[in-house]
DNA sequence: CAAATAGTGTCTTTGAGACACTATCGT
DNA sequence: ACGATAGTGTCTCAAAGACACTATTTG
């Protein structure tokens, strides 16, 4: 093993495919493109980028996130680094992939500026349905799918899908949507409220009781 | 942005960096080498591989575990890609860090063989210390001792680091060590006896009582 | 039997889950 | 007043934590 054949060394491209997540009509979504090239072409994928050689892979992700959604400073997390793929029979490509999450609001604001093949498909249904995706990006998205149900339980990441002040009606119903189950609304609130601060906002116009407006609490640094 | 220079996008060297964790003395351990060559010449550094152009990423893993330990069928998964790595100025290279966890005894047996220069670095004491490692490996090692530290409470990682029969004894250090702090052994017990099958054999020889070994329980698969 | 570690019984405390109740808006 | 959603009080039950006790070996 120590004498393996050092041409074989050679150099790759890296890329990096994003998965942005967004709650839409209270169920969760994922930005795909339609491929127009050839490998794949008229087929989903998820949108990437390649890595640029003096590109941190941060950056990278950040710029595909950028030309994809118009949108700057949207939370992201690197996923998972696929090496197995073959994108192009040609060329071996690494494919290093990030969850981004997005209140639907901000992502409606500019949206259609950019790809215009983009749009925004409903995840369950695609996971369960026979529908083709390019590449392994399905299994992409059915790990990122995983993943998310988890980290919503120990880290504060469902509130990357809600605006910066929000009622708790709509973070619940957030928690639903990914934990894929009903919650006790008292029981929720209890073990959210050391999460949250109350603002002196509320909502009004609805034909029902008014609703406070919450934020995240201010981070503990 | 998206008339950005295409001859930026060239290709890269991906290597694998591996973190090669055991339990030696009651205390974590983890497998460095004394780099020879030269960025940090005679500096402590993880050990690591490239990536050959037809093999995969958990491949090369798999490799340079062989190479670095003379074993095979040991426990690892990825943990993180760093892409602002440095390695050498002259070129870029992407690193997709492995974590690997093999019993102290496992590791023994085939020490010395391989790599001459590699030994056992106690990683509480390394990341407290001053010591200077290679590269960003200090920051990759501190990460890998959170992740673990997180595992540890809901997953079954810990057995990677006992052997396959085990005492309650061992098996409960081990999660002290990883936890960093002391466990009471009753609540222990009760909290893992889903997770093992006891076996019909015990220890013997020492002056107290003796400690059956228990297996962990069949996958559910 | 003394030292040492293995192993168990049980009380307390904490938090998840379930459910019923009250509060406040628009029409 | 009524429909609709916001928001709270409290009982139950299961798990985590704390601690004391018994059990079995060697020397």
């Amino acid at each position: 093993m120590k004498g393996y054949d050092s041409s074989q060394y050679e150099k790759m491209s890296v890329a990096v495919d994003l998965l942005v997540f967004t709650i839409e009509n209270d169920r969760l979504k994922i930005l795909l493109i339609e491929r127009s090239e050839d490998p794949y072409a008229n087929v989903s994928a998820l949108p990437g980028v390649f890595v640029g050689i003096k590109e941190t892979l941060d950056d990278a992700a950040k710029r595909g996130i950028m030309e994809e959604t118009g949108l700057t400073d949207i939370y992201f997390e690197q996923l998972y680094t696929f090496g197995d793929v073959k994108r192009d029979p040609r060329m071996r490509i690494i494919s290093v992939s990030y969850m981004a999450l997005v209140p639907i609001e901000k992502l409606k604001f500019t949206a259609g500026e950019r790809t215009v093949s983009a749009y925004l498909a409903d995840v369950e249904e695609l996971l369960t349905s026979k529908k083709k995706l390019a590449f392994d990006h399905k299994e992409i998205i059915r790990y990122a799918r995983w993943r998310l149900e988890n980290k919503v339980e120990y880290t504060d990441i469902a509130f990357h899908l809600v605006e910066e002040n929000f009622t708790l009606s709509e973070l619940q119903k957030v928690y639903e949507i990914l934990l894929g189950k009903p919650l006790y609304k008292a029981n929720f609130r209890k073990k959210i409220s050391p999460m949250i601060v109350e603002t002196d906002l509320s909502t009004s116009g609805d034909a029902h009781r008014p609703s406070r407006l919450y934020r995240r609490v201010p981070e503990d640094v």
